[in-house]
Parts: structure tokens; sequence; C-alpha cells
DNA sequence: CTATATGCAAAATTTTTGCATCGTT
DNA sequence: AACGATGCAAAAATTTTGCATATAG
């Protein structure tokens, strides 16, 4: 996901380029957390400038982020406790899930070879594992 | 999952064994489709006799099946919807989800190899792929 | 200036909790 | 009879929706 690729989407859609949905490109672009809305939604509010109050709605939030979904700039990924999570990295890859503490980490797509019965299957995949920070607990 | 078997354990423990934890089982018992708690609701409906009304709740279906995983006759997996569904199915095995429907189908242990960077990995895996009547479709 | 987005508040969903009552053992 | 389970209703938590207002282009 680039910004400014993104940003000239939306305008070509004719879509605002509203602070609030900036401020949403600049926390998501590069971001390996995979964050839920509401951790989305704070980070936009410590962005965003205080000159006009209040800064964003969780609704905006949402609808920002259902936008983004649309137009190929995020991934939608349901995190093992049920939330939603926003992954800006939209190529073709898998997921980890930390069985210890549940964090979602990202696979490259060649490093994965899913074989069922023994044949290479398409798709995506999602398996547990350990996280760099539980595996060494 | 036997229900006899989970009975007795369930009795070992100095649990009741009432109509509403007898019908979840029953309806558990063999069951391939990963339910939902609502599904599971309703199904226990339909199976007590109407003798006494009402015939249970929604807490106790969770209490219930709560029980039933601590006890370890169901394995809880999360749905790609973000409910919650119960598979009595408690050997070590995976999870297809339907691309197309979201049906949740089991898949032997035997069945699936992971390999990470050409090692296997164990772990569980949940991968998309597409059911047997989404597939003819 | 006009179309669009925002913010608020309330609805919808799923799951959890507190408590009085009822049923198993 | 005693203890645990049930049912109800309300609380939590996350996401969606309706509408008046504000703002980007």
């Amino acid at each position: 996901m680039d910004v400014h690729a993104v940003e000239q989407v939306l305008r070509d859609r004719g879509c605002a380029l509203t602070p609030q949905r900036r401020a949403v490109l600049r926390f998501l672009d590069g971001n390996l957390d995979h964050p839920s809305a509401a951790q989305i939604f704070d980070a936009v509010t410590a962005l965003l400038p205080r000159t006009h109050r209040p800064v964003s709605s969780r609704a905006t939030i949402y609808n920002t982020l259902a936008l983004l979904e649309q137009v190929g700039a995020v991934r939608v990924v349901r995190g093992t406790d049920g939330e939603m999570r926003y992954d800006p990295n939209t190529t073709h890859h898998h997921h980890r899930c930390c069985e210890v503490c549940g964090r979602l980490e990202d696979v490259p797509a060649a490093a994965v070879t899913l074989l069922l019965h023994g044949q290479a299957a398409a798709g995506e995949v999602r398996f547990t594992g350990r996280c760099a920070g539980c595996a060494a607990a």
C-alpha cells in the first residue's frame, strides 16, 4: 500500500481526501501490527491536529476502512479474538497466529507450501505457532 | 466425543446431568456442521419436550458449551464471520473454510502437510478452499 | 455551491454476568 | 435438603446505520 497511490485512486473515484482519511492512511502505511479499528481510531485521534474538535468518530473509521478495502488498499482479517484487523499488506501472503499471545504475523507466500494429500494447494493459510517474543519465553 | 463417556466425566466431576446438557450433547454428537451457539440453542429447544416451559436459555447454552470445552468434549473454533462454532471432533485436525459460503469443514491431520521454508511445521492449519457444494457450482 | 463525509446516538449482534428460582443428586 | 444449574434481564463489546451538520473540491 502506497499512500500517494491510494490517494490518487480515491481522487479518481471522486472521494474526498478528508483529514480523517489521510490520517488512517498515514497510520496504516507500512504497519505490520494488524491493528484493530479501535487502535486505528486512537491513532487517528493522536495524529490529527486538535485545531478542531472532535477529531474523528468510530463510524468514520469504519467507513474509511470499508472504503479502503473496496479500493484494495487494505486486507481485512478477523483476529482470533473476533475483532477485525486491518492489514496494509495487500500482497498474497499468509498469517501465523501466535498460540500464546494471539499476535498475527505476515508470512510471505513464498515461504509456505500447503500439501493436501501430497498435492500443493492454493489459497490463504492461517496456522498457529509462536511469535518471536513468545518463542523466546 | 461419545455421549456416554462425556456424561460419565460430568458425573465424576459432580456436575448435574440436566435435560439441557443432555440435549446439547445429543445434538452435538457426530455433528459435522460446526454449529453456532444460536443454532445449538434452537436445536435444544426442538429436542426437549415442551412439558415445562421455557425449554432453555442462551446463557445456559453458553454455560454448557464452556463446560464441555473445559472437559475436552468439544473444540471451539471461531468462524470467519466472528461467531463461535462448536466442534465435537476433538481429534487433531484442521479446517478448510469455504471461500464462497463460509462453511467450515474438518480435514484430518493426516491429509495436511504444512511446509514452512521447506520444513514440516506443526500446529493447527486453517486454509481457504471450496466446499463440495460450492466447488460444483 | 454541491456532493460527500463527518459525528453523534442509537440499533444490531454475539457473548457475559448477576441474581432469584428451580431441579438433580 | 443442599448445592449447583437454570432463566431472565441487563451489561459488554464490536460493528452498523440514520440523520443533521460540516467540509472538501
